[in-house]
RNA sequence: GCCCGGAUGGCGGAAUCGGUAGACGCUGCAGACUUAAAAUCUGCUUUCCGUAAGGAAGUGGGGGUUCAAGUCCCCCUCCGGGCACCA
């Protein structure tokens, strides 16, 4: 059984063997399953109204051809594929147009699907998942009941980022230089009341859990970089007025304690009112409202000279008793730290410049250590390491001594202490819009939360977090309680309009009898207010969260519902969790880098410690695939016209064609263009394995022979590529892996007749880079058709030896001749028949050799004047 | 500004335990097959000198280590990515 052509067609070819695939089940995972198991995933795409981009099918291709060949070498694959289909393209298109945006979901999934089923990948169709299907968001929300109830969620004003255009807001890492990631409209700060998780509380573990990870170092240091542990510590400083009230500031030089001349607070610290000396406020207050009419994009910008404004209050330094003025300015950050630090212009560029532009005193108290060689001292700011001057008893120690001794003497005196901040802030999780996962809470009295909170046997109890989480609703103190995973899932209701509320609430708040209902506090079930109140004192009333889920929610935790896609009762069975485990490869861009692969791990962890997850990390071996660029070497984009549409390419040359062309364009990692030209040579290649393999009459070739032995030359060359494209795969280097196949189709077209085991052999090879074609000839040689159930060729090494080595032999590190000889000639052999060459003798002529190197097996090197 | 990654023929890229730089592919040129074209096949294709044999130079630039450097060390230029007043 096989397509029905004579020549090579692969618009007849691929179709047949997907079709085959799909009927036989052939790239079913199977669970629970004997075999070692091989996870591999791609980030799952957001279908968007444009379609497959060239892009898609790079990393998805690699996953695959790894993914092939793992089965092929007694894995139990899973390889699965879904959509990550909330979020704002969709919600914005059914502002515009009126059209449900599940409508147009629905649509582009279809479109997507069909487009990736075109490339033949091997992927477990029965386990499509999709982040909008309630099915599947029941357990974004129990995931979000998890974080609640483990007290990670809290909701608070915040002053975040708000974009008009978008008409919502937009978190601190959506937003680059002002403007919104999505859409690159201008952004400005706004006070709403935001959901917010406390990621921070997993800052060390997120740090040291990449210890272990095999991903690339440069993901690793920005995480890192992005988590931004600091150590060092606070300090109090008593305010010089009547009140003597204290302000702490955070420092990572508590050794440069004795430099501080002057102290600055942020314009929102909350101390500014109180101990602004009256005859200043009126100063000081329009200092403030300059800088709260500020974007984050002056604010933030270095090249601007900086500002600020002295308050009239002194602040006593606990070491030395020194009384320092106290300034506001906003080069200091409300959100990192205590919103206040002291300012050591000596050894900090920062506050340097800041002394200079107003005439603050600056004094040095580090000397540089070793480096006083050439006599002077560096210029100030000096932010090194040295030994400490000026310092009170501290004066002589190192830098490093000091750190600490003076953190001692600040607990001792209750004057400070040991701190480590982090420049990761909490995560706001809410979004004002329609097209997320709501949010399974409401909002109920004080009394109400009391009533609920009394039982925690109940299934509202039982989803409590220890303590209360409130929030301010229109003037009054509101308090959280849970739908509970009982009621779950709660279902995006039906609206009127897609529109924002313009409030900063989401469209969900104009609905009224989804809005308000009558809640159960003890089993969580909801009624709206338009019915009458059940009877019964359990029943309250509540308003529901309007907030829905940010996008990363759906993402954060798919590789898991993968494992076990149909799940009712659970998120994922545990069993199958324990033999799957997590990913063993994921490959996808490396924008992703910080915000999805590290909210996924910070939910990951979080579900580790309730048990619903054996592993603690999600995506054990990342693989970042480079971007392709247009022809041009630009970005592709519409605007440029340098878009290369999958499809086209296609129906032009096959899917085989494409996979192995988006592999052979350099290395996976790399940035690389697109060159239509290139196309052309990968697809003859493959019409020369056709051709090798296949004669005209569509059936095996005359050069096919079986019985006997293969040709010496020919069975070296296919066990030397069944060796570099087996190391090749396993390594990702799946261009170099393509060149040695063609290297040995060359050698093949050359050959006058090849045995039918090594062209099987071969295709064995071939198959997961062109899958298609090669279930194609191998069917057509004879072979039980499903390529992809044979197990992978051998390479027998022993083969690869040869007895003959050859040297090469250099004069003055100058290639002069060749040395073909047995394998263990000795040097002095080796030595004296490489003096023998024509060529060789003729450059030692006249020459006295100084000097004879010799690399057993490669290289003679004759160093001579 | 700081932290990463990179720079190799006309082009994409090979080769990094230091050991023949340019595998493989594209492009180009010449030839074969053909009435012709397409397809296919063969040869050449880093630069310079030379009819050739051969020689010299050569992996962004400069210096160094070494018998030997694309590969290791120092300095610099350019390109890409990340962070950006985080105290």
């Amino acid at each position: 059984m096989h397509a029905n052509c004579e020549q090579y067609d692969p618009a007849s070819i691929e179709p047949f063997w997907q079709d085959f695939w799909e009927r036989n089940g052939t790239f079913r995972a199977s669970d629970p399953d004997e075999r070692p198991r091989f996870y591999g995933l791609d980030m799952f795409p957001y279908p968007s109204g444009a379609g497959l981009h060239i892009g898609h099918p790079e990393g998805y291709t690699a996953t695959d051809i790894v993914c092939r060949f793992k089965k092929a070498r007694g894995f139990n694959v899973l390889h699965p594929m879904g959509w990550d289909a909330f979020g704002l393209p969709a919600e914005q298109y059914a502002i515009k147009t009126g059209t449900h945006p599940a409508q147009t979901t629905k649509a582009n999934i279809e479109n997507f699907r069909k487009q990736i089923k075109q490339i033949g990948f091997a992927i477990d169709w029965t386990r499509e998942i999709n982040t909008t299907d309630p099915d599947y968001y029941r357990w974004t929300q129990w995931i979000f009941l998890q974080l609640y109830r483990l007290g990670l969620v809290y909701v608070d004003e915040k002053p975040v980022w708000w974009c008009p255009e978008l008409r919502s807001v937009l978190a601190n890492e959506e937003v680059i230089q002002g403007r919104s990631e999505v859409g690159n409209h201008p952004v400005e700060r706004r006070n709403l009341r935001q959901v917010v998780l406390k990621i921070t509380d997993y800052a060390d573990r997120l740090i040291e859990g990449l210890n272990d990870l095999d991903w690339p170092e440069s993901t690793k240091r920005q995480q890192q970089a992005w988590i931004g542990r600091s150590e060092g510590a606070e300090v109090k400083f008593t305010i010089d007025t009547k009140a003597k009230p204290e302000v702490t500031v955070f420092t990572t030089r508590p050794d440069t304690l004795f430099g501080a001349t002057y102290l600055v607070l942020a314009p929102e610290h909350p101390l500014v009112d109180s101990i602004t000396d009256p005859s200043r406020m009126a100063d000081v207050e329009a200092y403030r409202e300059k800088a709260r009419a500020k974007s984050d994009l002056d604010r933030t910008d270095l090249a601007k000279e900086k500002t600020g404004i002295f308050t009239g209050a002194h602040a006593i330094n606990p070491v030395n008793q020194a009384r320092i003025p106290v300034w506001i300015a906003d080069y200091v950050l409300a959100s990192y730290g205590t919103g206040a630090i002291m300012a050591v212009p000596a050894h900090d560029e920062r506050d340097y410049e800041f002394a200079k532009e107003f005439q603050l005193p600056i004094q040095r108290v580090i000397e540089p250590g070793q480096s006083k060689g050439n006599g002077h001292t560096p210029e100030l700011p000096f932010g090194g390491d040295g030994s400490l001057v000026h310092s009170g008893d501290f004066s002589g120690l190192s830098t490093a001594e000091a750190r600490k001794k003076i953190t001692d003497h600040l607990s001792q005196q209750d004057a400070g202490k040991a701190s480590v901040n982090y420049r990761l802030r909490d995560w706001i999780f809410s979004r004002q819009r329609y097209w997320g996962e709501p949010m399974p809470m409401l909002w109920v009295n004080q009394e109400a939360w009391e009533k609920a909170s009394a039982n925690r046997e109940t299934p509202v109890g039982r989803a409590l977090p220890q303590g209360p989480v409130t929030s301010r609703i229109d003037d009054e103190v509101r308090y959280a309680l849970p739908i509970p995973p009982e009621q779950l899932p709660l279902t995006l209701p039906e609206v009127e309009t897609f529109q924002p509320a313009g409030t900063g609430e989401s469209p969900l708040a104009t609905i009224p009898e989804w809005l308000n209902v009558w809640f159960n506090t003890e089993t969580g079930e909801t009624l709206s207010q338009s019915e009458e109140r059940p009877a019964g004192d359990e029943w309250v009333a509540a308003r529901r969260e309007t907030n829905t889920m940010p996008q990363w929610a759906g993402s954060c935790w798919y590789h898991l519902r993968y494992m076990d896609p149909d799940n009712k009762e659970a998120l994922v069975d545990p069993e199958k969790e324990k033999y799957w485990q997590s990913p063993d490869l994921y490959i996808g861009g490396s924008e992703h880098a910080v915000l999805h692969l590290l909210y996924a791990r910070f939910w990951h962890k979080v579900l580790h410690d309730v048990g619903a997850v054996s592993s603690d990390e999600p995506y054990r071996k990342l693989f970042h695939q480079g971007i392709i660029l247009g022809d041009d070497g630009e970005k592709m984009s519409k605007s440029r016209g340098n878009v290369i549409n999958p499809d086209v390419v296609i129906d032009a040359y096959g899917a085989d064609s494409l996979r192995l062309f988006e592999m052979f364009l350099g290395p996976l990692e790399d940035m690389k263009p697109w060159n239509p030209s290139g196309i052309e040579g990968v697809h003859r290649f493959l019409k020369k394995v056709w051709r090798a393999f296949i004669g005209q009459d569509g059936k095996t070739s005359p050069k096919i022979i079986t019985g006997g032995e293969e040709a010496k030359d020919l069975q070296k060359a296919l066990h030397q590529t069944i060796h570099k494209v087996t190391e090749d795969i396993e390594g990702l280097r799946l261009n170099t892996a393509i060149s040695q196949m063609m290297i040995f189709i060359n050698q093949v077209t050359k050959a006058e007749a090849v045995q039918r085991s090594t062209a099987m052999a071969f295709l064995q090879l071939l198959a997961p880079f062109a899958p298609h074609m090669s279930e194609e000839i191998w069917a057509r040689l004879g072979g039980e058709p499903g390529i992809a159930n044979a197990p992978w060729p051998e390479a027998d090494l022993s083969l690869l030896t040869s007895d003959s080595v050859k040297y090469v032999v250099q004069v003055n590190g100058k290639v002069r001749g060749e040395l073909n000889t047995a394998k263990d000639t000795g040097k002095d052999e080796v030595l004296a028949a490489a003096k023998e060459i024509e060529k060789v003798a003729s450059f030692l002529e006249g020459k006295t050799i100084r000097k004879e190197i010799f690399v057993p097996g490669k290289i003679v090197n004759f160093v001579a004047n």
